[in-house]
DNA sequence: ATAAAAAATTTACGCGCGTAAAGTTTTTCC
DNA sequence: GGAAAAACTTTACGCGCGTAAATTTTTTAT
């Protein structure tokens, strides 16, 4: 193992004792070559600490071994954990991932999207920021780069789409809430950020007609990403106006239920599905810190595990299939009802 | 604009009218060619979606333009936030950042580290794990990748560390606690993620004998980084307990206050600073949740900005330097008070 | 205008590796 | 044991670009 650092695969060979040839073979795929020969190649490994220069071999390859990953606001924690199951998985398929975050701008992702051309990605997972999106750039992107994405759909963009059932999510809580008490009223941004948003609400109205109940929406005003802020906000305004017409409040997401609970608190309501409670409150998403929320929130939770690994399974799919799938599908997972103290 | 697809720099030298080395000279810093041939490529560039192979590039360029980011654990929002402005500035500065988290996992943080080196970067930025970290791992790669160590500082290690002044966050806390009401006690874990922690409790310590008040310091169990549930299990029990000689709480961190306050919500606790309350809870960093509790967090702020302008910087200081800084610097900001409801 | 300086061009090589083709050795199998 | 198959070695080329050296052109300065 004294040996002088290996500045080459040339080098590397030659201690090995196995020609430059196979033993690019072999980093290629472990497998493919004789066993005597692997384990010759892997004893020089142990002795001496070479690695194949990615960019040489990058350059050469026909499809490099990256994955983009690209996720709208890595502050929202949902996102953070997404990612980090995404980006397990695709270590464990032999992939290197990155990670990019559009951080709530629109041309940040188109930057992204630019940059991550450059990178020749065999896949990209691709959360995109939803209304705010640049389509004829993520089109154009789609066309070039083997693309899935996940969680936020763009109509026929991407070889597939992975995400929730926003209808469960909500048909779960309206049924949970119209049977314990009030029925719910809904609230929501006025212009949501992504799709999801919208597809909740029609869940909202057409649940509340199914169960003959008059549905109330109110819709908050603000934009961007700070969610929480704007629900705080649209919260304040809204129980100083007394605008409830039950005690029951359905928040459109839990980042927005956080901000909702807080002006609850300021305004001295009482949350909670307990007598002597003023207002109920619950979301969707089971957002990270929604168990931490004084009362805890009442939530729908995406299946995280399910969406990321169905996310990795399908590119990795695609990247087999070489770059195309016959259709594009669209894959929803159900929500579960995770039943806490605020309704 | 009509012309076919440009492959490599030889094409594109040519539609641009220009030869190649200076072509390549352009892409290195464009203002090292003549006026007149810049605005020649510039033109180009517009009819032609050209961009150099960045493979072909980092191969040949002796340094990369590359700067790894490694945080700890990126679904706190506080890193994800932090990581969000370095990369921005980096990218200001010409550099393509790369964002990587340890999620917690000392073994991960080690893999990120290899994979690091590979990408040859030309400086790092990194937020180690902490007291979890395999110190003689980063001690090589230290010795080899030119790196700035920030937000966790481990003794010599990296070219310089970039941090937040513990004792300043502290005293304020601690100053501001004991002149309004009862003495503070200290809430923190037993065994705490990283060394900030533990230039808390001292300074805490010191704090007190200074003011002459008697210290008290609660030690609570649990490993990892889900520090909400481990505040929120410690304090059921202490509370349970009745353990805290004061009305006063001082958590280590946000998230550890976050979890504290779900107990005392739980524990029907009245938290806040006003007539009427049964504890005031006060804590460190301004986590980006933390004026979303309820009530409203009363913290001593990270210079947030400072703390990432500072960090990069201090690389770029480095990589101009060639890799190597004449004395390890260490720089340390100063809290902000953000008096809430809590406290 | 002329010399000196600056910038561009031409030519050429090398980076580290993928990969193809042809030849050689080893393994497999009846 | 012998032939076919499999795996390996040797040789060679190319990927796209950085970069050096020598030469030519353009700009700047006197």
């Amino acid at each position: 193992m004294g040996t002088r650092k290996i500045r080459n695969m040339e080098e590397f060979a030659a201690v090995s004792g196995i020609s430059r040839p196979t033993v690019s073979k072999y980093f290629n795929d472990p497998d493919s070559v004789r066993r005597s020969t692997r384990e010759k190649i892997e004893a020089a490994l142990e002795e001496n600490d070479y690695r194949p220069n990615i960019y040489a071999v990058n350059q050469n390859r026909k499809l490099t071994k990256n994955i983009g990953i690209v996720v709208p606001y890595l502050a929202d924690p949902f996102f953070a954990e997404i990612a980090r199951n995404i980006e397990q998985r695709c270590i464990d398929s032999g992939f290197r991932p990155t990670l990019f975050s559009s951080h709530g701008d629109p041309e940040l992702e188109v930057e992204i999207l630019d940059s991550l051309r450059s990178l020749k990605p065999a896949g990209v997972l691709f959360a995109p920021l939803g209304r705010a999106s640049d389509r004829s750039v993520i089109e154009k992107f789609c066309a070039d780069v083997p693309t899935v994405l996940f969680d936020s759909n763009l109509e026929g963009m991407g070889e597939a789409f992975i995400g929730s059932d926003n209808h469960s999510f909500v048909s779960q809580t309206v049924d949970y809430l119209s049977r314990t008490g009030e029925a719910p009223c809904f609230f929501e941004m006025r212009t949501p950020a992504n799709p999801n948003a919208n597809k909740r609400r029609d869940a909202y109205l057409q649940m509340m007609a199914k169960i003959g109940l008059e549905p109330n929406v109110f819709k908050i005003d603000g934009t961007g990403w700070a969610f929480e802020e704007i629900g705080r906000q649209g919260g304040l305004k809204l129980l100083a106006e007394k605008a409830f017409p039950t005690d029951t409040v359905l928040c459109s997401n839990d980042r927005l239920a956080i901000g909702f609970l807080a002006a609850c608190y300021e305004m001295g309501l009482k949350v909670g599905r307990h007598d002597g409670s003023d207002l109920r409150v619950a979301s969707h998403d089971d957002h990270p810190f929604s168990r931490f929320t004084c009362p805890s929130l009442t939530t729908a939770a995406h299946d995280y595990m399910a969406v990321s690994d169905r996310s990795v399974e399908t590119v990795m799919q695609l990247i087999e299939s070489g770059g195309r799938l016959d259709k594009r599908t669209e894959t929803l997972f159900a929500a579960r009802l995770i039943m806490r103290d605020s309704a």
